[in-house]
DNA sequence: AAAATATATGCAACTTACTTGCAATTAGAA
DNA sequence: TTCTAATTGCAAGTAAGTTGCATATATTTT
C-alpha cells in the first residue's frame, strides 16, 4: 500500500504544521490500520497531551484525512482516509474482540444494496461482520 | 408487524417476571424501534431506578431479546430482536442526526457479501447507510 | 400458605472516554 | 524580527455506564 506524506498532507488541508499534528499524522501514515486515541497516546505520552491527541484528531476527522469507523467499542475508532485505504467493510471477533479491515465491496454489489433504499440520498456505507477470526478458530478457543 | 408478549417472552427466556421487566420489556415491544437507555428512562423514571434498565437491557441483551445496533452515538442503541425483527440496515441522516430501519436485505445479497471471506467465521452481519433522509432532503437543509 | 433462599432493585459512589476554559506557547504572516 | 491568531498543556468538568451493598421481591421448598 503506498503510503502519504505527514507534512504536505497539513498543508494541502490549509493546516498549520505543528510538531503534534505531523507526529500524530506519521504514526497513523506509518502504520496504516485501525487506531484510537489512547492507542496514539500510549506512543506519544511523553511529546503530546492526551487533550492535544483527542483535538488534533478532531480536526483530522472534519478535514476528511481520517473517517471514524463504526463500531460498538467504549473508545471511538479511526482509520486513514487518503486514496490508498478506500471505504471497505470490517470484521468484528466475538473471541480476541479485534477488528480488521477486510477488502473493498465492488460497486456492483454497493449499488445492488442501495437499490432498494429509494427515499433517501446515500452518501456512504459501513459494513461490519461479526464472527470468529482464523487465528481464534484454530486456537478452538471458540 | 406482530407483536411479542412480554411476559411470556421473560418466561421462556427463564427469566424471573418482575414488574420492572415487564414495563421495560412492554415499552421496548410496543414502539418497535431504536431505542436508548435514556429514552426508556425518561418514560419510566417514576418507576424504574435508572441503574436498573441499565442491568435489565444488559441481561435482555445477553439471552437475545435485544441486539445492539452498531452506531457511532455517545448512548448505545438497542433494538427488539425478535422473529418479527429480523436484521436489517439502517440508515443514519447526518442533517437531522436521526437512525432509521430498512427492510432486510435478501440472503442472496448476504451471500455475495461474505464471498470473499474466507478466513473467517461470519456470524452476523451490520449495514449502515449514511446519507440525507428524504425530510430532510425536502426541507433543502442540506 | 408460610418460610426459605436466591435473585433483583435502588441508592450512592465510582470509572472512564471525552470536553471545556484559560493562560502560555508557537507557526506563519507582515 | 515582530506581530497575531491559532495551537497546546494543564486543571477541572461532563456524561454514559458500572459497582458495592443493603433492602425488597419472585419463586422454590416445606
Amino acid at each position: 500500500m503506498d503510503k502519504c506524506n505527514a507534512k504536505n498532507l497539513l498543508v494541502s488541508k490549509k493546516l498549520k504544521v505543528t510538531k503534534q499534528r505531523q507526529l500524530i499524522l506519521e504514526r497513523i501514515i506509518g502504520r496504516q490500520g485501525i487506531f484510537t486515541v489512547n492507542s496514539l497516546y500510549t506512543k506519544l505520552e511523553d511529546e503530546i497531551d492526551l487533550v492535544t491527541i483527542y483535538r488534533v484528531i478532531s480536526i483530522f476527522e472534519e478535514k476528511g484525512i481520517i473517517r471514524e469507523v463504526l463500531s460498538n467499542y467504549e473508545e471511538k475508532r479511526y482509520e486513514l482516509a487518503c486514496i490508498h485505504n478506500p471505504v471497505h467493510p470490517h470484521f468484528n471477533c466475538s473471541v480476541c474482540n479485534e477488528l480488521f479491515c477486510l477488502e473493498a465491496v465492488s460497486d456492483n454489489l454497493i449499488k445492488l444494496l442501495q437499490e432498494n433504499i429509494s427515499d433517501y440520498l446515500v452518501k456512504d456505507i459501513s459494513i461490519q461482520f461479526k464472527g470468529i477470526c482464523k487465528k481464534c478458530l484454530e486456537n478452538n478457543l471458540t
